[in-house]
DNA sequence: GCCTACTTGTTCCACTTGGAACAATATGCT
DNA sequence: AGCATATTGTTCCAAGTGGAACAAGTAGGC
């Protein structure tokens, strides 16, 4: 026991020091969520993260390129490209090619997809529930309206 | 990188119709902080993300295990030991053997490593500007507030 | 028509990542 | 003391990641 040594270190003192505060607390509150949630779904379905992300776009939308996806979800063309080729093989989705644009296919989600996304969300709903479950309901309508308020202004950077 | 996702081009409307708003929206605004700040700071000074935990760690505690880093960031043992093995040959730390503990050894920031985490927290803070600065400082320190105690309560999981 | 510029989806490759096993050391129990 | 168990830091290896180049297709100007 040489300094105040960190048997158990907590990074809440971390985190009010830190020269970039708000910064250093998104990323602490969204990693809590999402790292142990990604990791039970690797491990639970063998979906890895851009593959799940393409499940969970053409969930909410009927009809996607590839390149759609990239753009919504932020992530490379070629990881989209993978996940296509490793979704249609799962028969998670299906691809039609566009007959009015021969560069782009058609993507749309089956139902073996829409309900291994089902699944896959609600374990993604829990992990979100058991980190903010610390705060009232109340709190929690100010926090996700003050996050949406920051996502319309970073969308519009 | 390896952070959550949403990029920008996002039409509004996903976000509300997603199953898991809050974590989409706290993934959303996150990763319109980390992910160009990281990119930057790698394309600018060649220091990737567990290479800059590392500083980022030392430079708030004097003496640290890679252990405790590990523990700190919640990145993997072997991350931190390459990252030190790094730093340690860029001269931006220094390692000592434990004198009470033949296992470990004691990791101290060098005036070259502060000096550039300075200029990376740089980035990092600006970064963070440009996409909370929609918020009135009110809204804010509301926002950190809910965040903070979000943290305390994912931290005791 | 032709030619240039752009877009889509893919493959290639260098790099990062993290689980697992490992040696060395420390701790606890009897 | 001896022996089992735990911890630290490391190496190995399989997997994921994303930039760059690529072929096939489209769009616009002339």
């Amino acid at each position: 026991m040489s300094e105040p040594s960190l048997s158990k270190p907590l990074p809440d003192d971390f985190l009010q020091r830190v020269e970039f505060r708000d910064a250093a607390l998104l990323s602490f509150v969204t990693s809590a969520i999402i790292v142990p949630a990604y990791d039970e779904v690797k491990r639970e379905f063998g979906i890895i993260r851009a593959e799940y992300m393409l499940l969970l776009c053409l969930s909410h939308y009927p009809v996607l390129t590839a390149q759609d996806v990239s753009r919504l979800t932020g992530r490379p063309r070629n990881s989209i490209s993978r996940a296509v080729h490793r979704m249609l093989s799962d028969g998670h989705i299906e691809r039609a090619p566009d007959p009015d644009d021969g560069r782009q296919a058609r993507l749309t989600i089956t139902a073996s997809g829409r309900a291994l996304h089902d699944k896959i969300a609600e374990h993604m709903r829990q992990r979100q529930e058991a980190v903010l479950s610390g705060l009232h309901p109340v709190e929690r309508d100010t926090l996700a309206a003050l996050l949406e308020k920051a996502a319309q202004h970073a969308a519009d950077l």
